[in-house]
DNA sequence: TCTGGGGTCCTAGGACCC
DNA sequence: TCTGGGGTCCTAGGACCC
């Protein structure tokens, strides 16, 4: 067997925000939970001390299935779903709303607790995390006649950590890198450990419809599929001119390339945000002429939480974005950048105006986002810029020169 | 009972500069 | 006279991911 030169691991939190969940409300366990809905969907506790939980079937309005348990899952409720239709396939089941400020506690606590086994950690979101095992300590040890013995090992003491600091399960997949360790700790979930090499290529990897790769997505997926090639076995017996043809170059190579468990990106340890965001889809969907005030109300409170965000993380952007929906779920966004980079919510509000101008109102609105790009670091604005940014928009400036932050 | 909210990256055309 | 080629920035949209 040809050892790889990398040890890369990706681990997956099971079920993350149903399991946080399981661990306040243990008596669900088993259920069918959804996560998802409104603030005001949360348990109630009874006089005689019973809980109270809202069910499925109850549900009106918008909103998608977050997460769901692993029985929910068996009834057809998947995350991304609409919650009316999970409504319709699972009614009894039990609704509960995010809690973001624990899932981010737990996230930490996960992080943290890998951390002592492995150093080399890539955040992937709030459940997932890429981790570097090549120099970790008896990677590379043969455990009585197996060679990938100690591997195992490693993977096996990061679940234990994990386990003892969150009381939650996670699932692992490690192979020579990303690409594949992302599709292996699929392969055992929940709770597994799955160790591939180059030579499980044929026997585990190709027989995996094309979606399984991470970066082949609904669209590439659907086309794929119309072109005949169902499996990632099926790209991989393909030309690969053939798939530039199809797909172009950049994308037709990576195709080819990814089919054959090629994939050499780096475990990245530090990263910088590029852009920060806000938006809020709307109940019902609003009228620019007849909703005007409300939709004047909503984009200032957008952009008031928008700029906090960028107080906390202590961040300023040159490029003031909006992004509109309409009914009907056609997307539109406008760019502004300026010459100066803006983070308070009346800079930034200012730039949405000019903006909002540009587009035409024809269609009712049900979503509404800001967005503040081409970010600089407070740090690095240290020297203060003479003109203020409303001073740059050739307006009369509203306020005094002051600090960004 | 259609389709949340927060992101990243890519492409492609036009402006503008040398 | 109708003609270049490269580089960078900006904008809009779209695919994809968690």
């Amino acid at each position: 067997m040809q050892l790889p030169d990398r040890w890369i691991a990706h681990l997956d939190m099971d079920a993350f925000y149903a399991s946080v969940e399981l661990l306040r409300y243990p008596q669900l366990k088993g259920e069918a939970v959804v996560i998802g809905g409104r603030r005001a969907d949360a348990p109630r506790q009874l006089e005689d001390g019973r809980w109270e939980y809202a069910r499925l079937r109850n549900y009106t309005g918008r909103g998608v299935v977050t997460t769901s348990t692993y029985a929910a899952r068996d009834l057809g409720v998947f995350s991304a779903m609409g919650l009316m239709k999970a409504a319709l396939r699972a009614p009894d089941a039990i609704l509960l709303p995010a809690d973001f400020d624990s899932y981010r506690k737990y996230s930490r606590l996960f992080k943290a607790a890998v951390a002592e086994v492995a150093p080399v950690i890539e955040d992937r979101g709030i459940d997932e995390i890429y981790i570097d095992l090549t120099d970790v300590p008896g990677v590379r040890d043969t455990v009585g006649h197996d060679p990938l013995g100690g591997v195992k090992a490693v993977a096996r003491e990061i679940k234990n950590s994990v386990g003892r600091a969150t009381g939650l399960t996670c699932s692992i997949g490690v192979t020579p890198n990303k690409l594949l360790s992302k599709i292996a700790s699929e392969l055992e979930k929940p709770d597994g450990i799955t160790v591939l090499t180059m030579d499980d290529l044929p026997t585990r990897i190709w027989p995996l419809a094309v979606r399984k790769i991470n970066g082949i997505g609904p669209k590439a997926g659907e086309k794929l599929v119309k072109l005949g090639l169902h499996t990632v076995g099926d790209i991989a017996a393909a030309d690969p001119a053939w798939l530039v043809e199809q797909f172009g170059e950049s994308y037709g190579q990576w195709l080819h390339n990814a089919s054959h468990g090629r994939d050499s990106r780096p475990v990245v340890t530090h990263s910088e945000p590029v852009s920060v965001s806000r938006e809020t889809t709307f109940e019902r969907d609003l009228h620019a002429v007849h909703d005007k005030a409300l939709l004047g109300q909503i984009m200032d409170e957008l952009c008031e939480r928008l700029a906090q965000d960028l107080a906390r993380k202590r961040y300023a952007g040159k490029t003031v974005g909006i992004k509109l929906r309409f009914e009907g779920f056609v997307t539109v966004t406008r760019d502004q950048t300026l010459k100066t980079p803006v983070a308070t919510a009346a800079d930034i509000r200012r730039a949405v105006g000019l903006c909002l101008k540009r587009v035409s109102f024809d269609k009712r609105l049900r979503l509404m986002g800001v967005r503040v790009g081409n970010l600089v670091h407070a740090s690095e604005l240290a020297a203060a810029p003479a003109a203020s940014p409303t001073a740059v928009l050739g307006q009369a400036p509203a306020r005094e020169n002051l600090p960004l932050f």
